[in-house]
DNA sequence: GATGAATGAGATTTCATTCAT
DNA sequence: GATGAATGAAATCTCATTCAT
């Protein structure tokens, strides 16, 4: 029984992603989730308190989990390039995995003075720390000359990962989204006055 | 008459920016609209196929022109910086001197499978095909050596000043938006490969 | 215009007494009422905040004026029993030449915790407190002697007018209701020890 | 377990009552009278039919109850007084003693064309008629002289009765209610033209 | 018999749009 | 052209009742 409940919540959960990626949040009825979760209509609001409560716990649950993963991802990095490359591959690929959450995410997560966005706010402020604290901890260990702002730089990490993405979902190809990893650490690494990785590879060498 | 008209129709599309802006585009009533515009309900239909004619119009219009006041400020650019330095510069001040409008765009613009999107691909295209000359334009100039994608640097670019729009939207603090542009600029410079201004200056002088 | 909003209002409201009559509150969908109103379901929300709104509104509205028409037909009467007849008779054939709110009256009046209790128990402590004013006057006017807890009694004026109201609703035949005012106050006068009329009238012959 | 099974059935019926007590027939879920008497909401079903059948038997067992009661303490009493006494003291004091039945009573027996008025109507009557034979009986052995209606005294007596027990519920305050015994005795006693206490004793002194 | 998760019919209310004035 | 009262389709959410366990 409680496999079954659980399940139940994930399933409303995956369909409610789907169906938010299909049409929007507004546009798409609570009667819609339902038929896709397999569930009568009455059965989502034993799992969840109105409509809202599921694309918050949506957010709370699936991108809680991605910035998690990043976190992990980061703390078998020794430098600055390496902790780029993986906050970059990281969160491209989760997307590339999870489309449907990615759509919705570019979508929904703009609207402001939402209680959808006091929910989101915190991990997302989390996650631009994150990428900040990256940069700092490069200009601590020399590894970059501080000519720039930090948050401006946090701006340009995060905003190029976002709208590659934003990019990938609307052009609804199936080219791959994450192969565009080592390109765009290129950029950032030239930005930010990182050293070539050849040269890094020198340096270790001699 | 003919101008009292062509009034109407401006007025309630400033009406509908800052009504859209306050609340969203799906919790704002037309007859919101109206009474903001001071006109009746029923007079937005004179001039409006429906709500979301209202929403297309404004970008179209509004975003069209910013377009074109980027492409006229670039006409007096002779090289890649002062071009990117036009693009970032005019971007950020059309934004912080329009501030509803900015908010509109940033939530309204990533709606998927709306004629709003079909309506706004197109102009935006546009903008990111100006972007992506000015890089290639760069190229052929020699003045940037391309050892990256043309496509990830201009993601890049409007990303970071997007990224950027968003944040200063949902600060709410009256901190300048367009302070930033330097900061953004030299980034930009350096990820690309373009020559510091004080070598440029140089190189000019001999 | 005027008239035809006025007139709406009233048309909603005269058949939310018959429908509410009918089938009472609860039951009564507000659909019905813009059935028998001739109006749009959507018509009802124009003038009434909510379903709620309505029947507080109905009482405050219809069951205020009865009271007022009581104060007013007391204004002429010299005596304690002409009072006393005047609330008999207005009340029994008010109801009865208002059988639709009598009907909602006697079932929705009950709800405690309501907002409608709330709304309607200050008019009706008034008329409870008229009928104590008569009683306490005529004590003063040493037409009676009191015997009796004047609160008590007000509870057996009301209570026995309340009752055969109920009854004559709930027995649906067409017999008249105020055929019982003589009956009723000759019981009154007895239980508060009120001379009888003949002996008032040989007073007044001598 | 056929003891476990009467249980259950009467703690539903507890249950029933205080929870239709606190927030009235319609607005109570099944779900809370599951809660209340401490069962799961599918046993409800297994000892009524469906929601309103819980109200009808409540009353119809409950109410019932009360009109043996009221009819037992008559078959002691010799005289007219002492049967209304023992009306309207039964009444008050089981009134008084269940507070929560009391309260059900007077919201829910007035709704018009449900099965409950219907099952309701037959006790309800037959307690009408019992205390217009007391009424006829005074008559018939001289206590009282005929100078009303009957019926219209019944309403009179029970109207009393029922008024004064509505007050007591809507004033919530912990005020006895059978204390008006005797007072509410005197005023009928009065209006039906009955003998004085003290006459009586004289009468049977000699 | 007892459970309580699941059901889905149904009710209120909103609001974009229309159209008589 | 302008109005704004009226419309009614549509969507969320509730809750009595069922039924597999």
């Amino acid at each position: 029984m409680a496999i079954s409940q659980e399940d139940k919540y994930e399933k409303i959960l995956d369909a409610a992603i789907e169906a938010f990626a299909e049409v929007g949040y507004h546009s798409c009825q609570v009667a819609k989730i339902a038929r896709m979760a397999g569930v009568a209509d009455g059965t989502i609001y034993l799992y969840f308190k109105n409509k809202e409560d599921i694309l918050i716990r949506l957010f709370k649950e699936r991108m809680g989990r991605f910035i998690e993963l990043i976190r992990s991802e980061m703390d078998s990095c020794q430098d600055t390039r390496s902790r780029l490359r993986a906050i970059v591959h990281t969160h491209l690929t989760y997307m590339e995995n999870n489309r449907a959450l990615a759509t919705v995410s570019q979508i929904e997560l703009r609207q402001p003075d939402t209680s959808l966005y006091t929910a989101i706010a915190f991990p997302l402020r989390n996650y631009f720390r994150l990428i900040e604290e990256v940069i700092e901890e490069g200009i601590k260990q020399n590894e970059i000359i501080p000519s720039f702002n930090v948050h401006v730089a946090r701006q340009m990490i995060f905003g190029t990962i976002d709208r590659a993405t934003t990019d990938w979902i609307f052009a609804r190809s199936e080219r791959s989204l994450s192969k565009d990893t080592d390109c765009m650490l290129e950029l950032f690494s030239a930005a930010l006055g990182l050293p070539k990785e050849e040269n890094i590879k020198k340096k270790n060498e001699i």
